[in-house]
DNA sequence: AATGAATGAGGTTTCATTCAT
DNA sequence: GATGAATGAAACCTCATTCAT
């Protein structure tokens, strides 16, 4: 849907990364939410620095002396994200189907490009072993913050099975989101919150609320 | 010390690519597979001719003698990719259950690399606009596919419904495949079948085979 | 994991280069010794402003606002060494005994990172083909100054002939010099006063004192 | 002498690195030739990948080809000249007066660029801990061979103080090389065979051939 | 007077590709 | 038909320097 830019020079996202002038907090910022963009859309390989630093309206050399490095940058995005999912997660956790309302919720705005799951979709490693650890532990992390929402207590062999299906929960939004943004597969890429709603509710229930209702049909 | 490069063995891949000598339509058929391989697993970027050509054995020239570029191997890895879900599909379908086995099947034995659906894994695998149109269609047509063997028919408004189902269902198991092979993801990637047939059975049922049960409880 | 840069204490040298606070004389002298050291240890091209600001304590940009440019600090230390040998060979010549037991000296004392002598090590310092000019001139005034001490005078044809064996004699001393410093040879990194003083003062004895005594034997 | 080319863009030195066409093996020897040229005259950290490629007239990807990178032609250059000087010294060694010739030949023929000695003038590091490894060995064995020629064996406590000598030797070789070679200064830099034969003779019999006997004068 | 922010030029390296043998 | 040699474009990064505050 959007173009994929390989091409050399085009720089179709610059938009809305504005400036206020010579302010170190401000550009640091600018960078990793560009940064972060580029990433999640066209992977780490194929995002240039300079990309990057275009999109901001700076200089490339900036970019090595905040972040030390392509990679110290891409780690600065990770940890961005661990932290934003973080405190969107301190908010207290009534009850299962609150967290399901915020799975769908997840998927249905995915298209939006802030969302801090985009730079999830990175599965594929990045090169960074450093920056790979980040992400295969924060993705554990969201699937234990699931599971344990769905009762899950560590230790407790009775309850370990819903790791498995938290993470298949996980997998789902996962998929769906990879679909509906940087694949643009119809009819996944142009449904609406509606469309979605429905089928999506059934399916985190019977893995998180209500486990071997199907079956017992 | 000396210059490194060339040596095959490099990589840890190069296993059971032979050549049988000097038929080019065996050596073309081998450039593929490896290639697919590699960009499966490394990503298209990450990817070198050179590594895929030390796979198979032979000269990097050969690469661009019978494919003409990068891309054009690339096409040629998706292409063959849709040849061999086109005949793995030509089987008949009994029933949704027969399919929602194969869902599963694909799900639990993804750790073995050669799955051909790997390769539609890419998130934007290419900035080849060419391949990544082919990529989506492959995906839609896999996705009506699927919602036609759970009751789907062109134009009948009153199925439209699963499609969206069914992708919800592909999203599943993409997202599954991913967790479990590039990012290595606990405990999805160790999961055993046992594990996954449950739960993955109970998704996929209540998407394609008894949708609304789940709200009807 | 973050950018590393900037920090005082990459290096190993900022060690006593202390400031006392905001005047500008104290600060460019102090620069100007770090400079030195800096050149005189890792050379002009391994040498970067910013670690010789950081050793001194200051901002990168004085470097430039007090000299010019790399070039001019450079130059800078060239004529500060020629200051510093100038005064330090104010002091009558007594005899030619006197200048080989100068000479020996330096040899012995050379692993002292502070001789002036090490900058004249740097065989092509910089490019800056001003900076070259000065170090050959203070190399021939040098040399000079030592034929002197062995008899030789302007002009006179029948002592031109010291001027050589006054630069071999110099080689020689800059010859170890440079082995005992920077490139860490054995035996002569380690050798001692004692190890030194007896074959060292033969050479220059026979070079600048008794010229001719060896061929006699 | 000659200018030192921080100039972007001159390249005064590509004169006779004269290339056949498609051969590797005279390709690579020439792109040695040509780095230690350079290497030699400009130092490690001076000396740029273009220029050298340049000097050759091939294009710069081919250095990383070959040597894997800007060390590793460096350290070609080393092995090279150790090599070279291996072969040199294999002819019998007949007496120290022998050497004694050696040596002074190689200071004389100097400003002849060939001369595989001069890349030992790098006597300042390169950051390459390998090459700089590789050099005090070159060293340290020149020194040995040379105080073996004039008497010293291993272990023998009674000809310990040899070792030293032949260092002293060996500096003034190299000091003299480097004043004649890079720095240019007068009158080494103009000296003839005649200037120098005498004096040169006359220090290294002292070192090596009869010491003491300056003392005994 | 002095600092932190930002720039631009240039260096090494990688890699797909083309050229001759 | 196939191979090794060689090229050119582009990527990341470093560093001296200049710009505003």
């Amino acid at each position: 849907m959007q173009a994929p830019s390989e091409s050399p020079g085009t720089g179709e996202q610059q938009a809305d990364e504005v400036r206020s002038g010579r302010d170190a907090t401000v550009t640091r910022r600018a960078l990793v939410r560009a940064a972060r963009r580029r990433f999640a859309t066209d992977g780490y390989r194929a995002t240039t620095v300079r990309q990057i630093a275009s999109d901001v309206g700076v200089n490339v050399a900036l970019i090595n002396r905040y972040f030390g490095s392509k990679e110290g940058l891409f780690e600065a995005c990770m940890n961005r994200t661990v932290d934003e999912l973080d405190t969107a997660n301190r908010a207290p956790v009534v009850g299962i189907d609150d967290v399901i309302g915020r799975l769908i919720t997840h998927v249905v705005e995915s298209p939006n490009a802030d969302d801090p799951l985009q730079l999830l979709l990175l599965l594929r490693s990045s090169g960074d072993e450093n920056a790979d650890r980040i992400r295969r532990r924060t993705l554990e992390s969201f699937t234990r913050r699931l599971a344990g929402a769905a009762g899950w207590s560590t230790g407790d062999p009775g309850t370990e099975h819903l790791l498995v299906r938290a993470q298949i929960a996980m997998a789902t939004m996962l998929g769906l989101v990879m679909l509906r943004t940087s694949t643009g597969v119809q009819p996944a890429a142009s449904a609406t919150s509606d469309d979605l709603t429905g089928p999506l509710g059934e399916v985190f229930r019977v893995l998180l609320a209500d486990p071997g209702s199907a079956s017992r049909a």
